[in-house]
DNA sequence: ACTCAGGATGGTA
DNA sequence: TACCATCCTGAG
């Protein structure tokens, strides 16, 4: 279950073809939906699409002239499932206003014109970023398809490939660490994926979560092995819809340290100024920074 | 063979 | 509280 649902639901545009959906819509490019680090279950095809899973549904995206082509699903499912998966009740030509107080956001923002925050499944948002943890792009998401593959339920075939749901926590339990190592290739992050299991299992993240505030629910995430600040603020952003929250790798670290505050400081200092910088749409600042300091390896 | 990228953890000061 | 070595893998 992904945690925000919206109330209202407005229409799209959006248009049943032979081929498939055709959505209109600016702030929404797939390139830059997936390739901004916030999710690994997705899959890059050789005619340029991009196939994700949510919710056992397959979905594939094509990027086309004027719109997206969304093949594999239908009309009713893409408003049932995917509509709050892509955030689409969030208006992102506001938000990229809102969002620009400078120039170096107004370029950002410019580059990375189609990214949206996507809402996405607690549970696996929690291990794949324990899996990210000191961990590269390519290697995640190989631990999080394998994972999937091993110990998830059979969905079905697309473009040549299967796919597997995301298994659930207990199925993830009583999975053996030296497995997920060998198979999965996660290293050391192999007992804190188990051990994460077992505890979200017994209930560790039973809350009304409506009811806390954002560094309550943070605490609680920390409480889980594996999961640091960063690790805790990716889950925060990208599964609670919190977005506030501005998670700090290497990347971002980089780039506010270029950009922003000419000098080397402290993780929590970046932290600290982006929250006091940005306010309540620092998570949106922070994708559009990552994608674009990313992609022009600013810093490097 | 060697270097490097990438957060959490547990130890020490 | 702050700092720091260590954990593992695979690409270059």
């Amino acid at each position: 279950m992904n945690r925000y649902i919206n109330r209202e639901k407005r229409d799209l545009a959006l248009r049943e073809t032979p081929l498939g959906l055709e959505l209109r819509e600016n702030s929404f490019k797939p390139r830059h939906i997936f390739e901004c680090g916030q999710c690994f279950n997705f899959n890059y095809e050789e005619d340029g699409s991009y196939t994700a899973v949510f919710l056992g549904k397959i979905i594939n995206l094509l990027e086309k002239e004027d719109h997206v082509l969304i093949r594999n699903v239908d009309r009713e499912t893409f408003y049932e499932i995917f509509y709050d998966y892509f955030d689409l009740g969030v208006d992102y030509e506001k938000i990229k206003k809102e969002v620009s107080i400078d120039t170096t956001l107004e370029r950002a923002t410019d580059y990375g014109y189609g990214i949206r925050i996507l809402n996405q499944e607690l549970f696996e948002t929690v291990i794949s970023f324990i899996i990210s943890a000191n961990n590269q792009i390519p290697r995640i998401k190989k631990a999080v398809r394998i994972i999937s593959e091993r110990y998830g339920t059979y969905i079905g075939d697309f473009m040549g490939r299967s796919y597997y749901s995301f298994p659930d926590a207990q199925v993830l339990k009583d999975a053996r660490p030296e497995d997920l190592r060998e198979y999965a290739r996660v290293g050391f992050r192999d007992k804190r994926i188990v051990d994460a299991s077992q505890m979200i299992y017994d209930g560790a993240l039973d809350f009304d979560w409506d009811s806390l505030s954002t560094l309550e629910i943070r605490k609680k995430l920390i409480e889980l092995p594996g999961v640091g600040p960063k690790v805790a603020d990716c889950i925060l952003l990208f599964a609670f819809h919190r977005r506030e929250t501005f998670p700090v790798d290497v990347w971002i670290k980089r780039v506010m340290e270029t950009l922003f505050i000419k000098k080397e400081v402290p993780k929590k200092e970046v932290e600290s100024y982006a929250r006091a910088y940005f306010k309540d749409l620092a998570g949106y600042a922070q994708q559009y920074l990552f994608y674009y300091g990313r992609e022009e390896k600013i810093g490097k």
